[in-house]
DNA sequence: GTCTATACGGCGATAGAC
DNA sequence: GTCTATCGCCGTATAGAC
């Protein structure tokens, strides 16, 4: 309170400028090449401050997932309420999101021997997913889709797990069976959620940073 | 040929210390501990001594992951010829077994962004493909199983994927809705491929090596 | 508070000594 | 064939400048 910033402060951008670096780094190299002085040369400060803002790397790859995680889920919250009517194609398409995806599996791969990320992951992994059972539980209850042998939790498991692993097999060239596993959940869409008509998609301002 | 071992020779069993000591630290401590220090640790032999038979870590890498595939692709004919009758339980078995599993995973996460890894794990990604969708295809042809909507790839690549999905989310504390998808997916099985009585699974030599 | 310079031990890789 | 010495990276702890 005492040390409140006044409107219109701007507080450190140093650290944002930071993130920033840090997401682009980790899809351009990997995580293995998010080092305190690459991040440094990316946004332009030296190492040490960088150090000063978070002392460990960990420290750093948590803020980042953080502030991505959080992004997301507004941007999901906020497609769920202005398409109630189909939550399956907003959970496929923001699964799909090239950037989300992408990001996230590299911050899970990070994850999944760190001990310290590997809690963030989790959480933020289990908060996205109650979000997500809710919007399907909500419209059909916890039976499912009628005509269907999926519950909600089976089938927001293959919405989202899908395109990870059509991610996950693309980054080491691996194509087979990708367009026939799109085409039938996206066959398996039309039944169980008609579409009204065609509809332009979303261009995430993640997907801009993909291209950068 | 000049150099060919006499018959009985033990030809370098370091070889397969060293690969065996690299399977362990992948799956203790991630790809990030195989070090050319703790490999030599583990296998008693000093780091120069594997460096000199692999001079790079990747080369070391792509050693591991060729004859853990080589041994997995001979244990997957074998069974796929025993058990002709049920190819859609054999991979489903086959790929959930823990250790494969979560070798392959990690090792996926490591060629992720190594090229010379990368470019391995793709080639014997889509030969192990291969083989299986010559499984499916041999038993129901291009349409895949009937009173389905999934074509033979389609159903490979969750077969083969959602077991690794389960493994990478668990490896972050993640659990939610994989016991659903499992029971959906084992309950499809018994529609499309009905089994004839219960029967005792098969404990591999991989599964061993997980307990250590 | 913000920021910097420096030092330490561990790493992969390389050249070359035995 | 086997092993050592050395180099240039890395994370990070610390001391201190403004």
């Amino acid at each position: 309170m005492a040390s409140a910033p006044r409107v219109g402060t701007k507080v450190p951008k140093t650290r944002e400028r930071v993130l920033d670096s840090v997401e682009r780094l980790m899809l351009d190299t990997g995580y293995a090449g998010v080092t305190y002085r690459a991040v440094a040369a990316k946004a332009g400060v030296t190492p040490s401050l960088i150090q000063y803002y978070f002392p460990t790397l960990d420290e750093l790859f948590v803020a980042a997932i953080r502030r991505r995680v959080d992004d997301n889920l507004d941007r999901l919250v906020e497609s769920l309420q202005s398409r109630a009517d189909e939550p399956l194609r907003v959970l496929w398409e923001f699964s799909r999101d090239e950037a989300t995806a992408a990001l996230m599996t590299e911050f899970a791969a990070l994850g999944n021997h760190r001990k310290s990320i590997s809690a963030v992951i989790g959480e933020v992994t289990e908060a996205v997913r109650r979000v997500q059972l809710d919007a399907l539980t909500t419209k059909w209850g916890a039976g499912g889709p009628p005509d269907t042998e999926l519950s909600p939790g089976a089938l927001l498991f293959l919405i989202t797990g899908i395109p990870k692993m059509i991610n996950l097999e693309s980054g080491v060239g691996v194509s087979t069976t990708h367009a026939e596993v799109v085409e039938a959940f996206e066959r398996y869409l039309d039944r169980v959620e008609p579409q009204a008509g065609s509809r332009r998609r979303r261009a995430t301002q993640a997907r801009r940073l993909l291209r950068g």
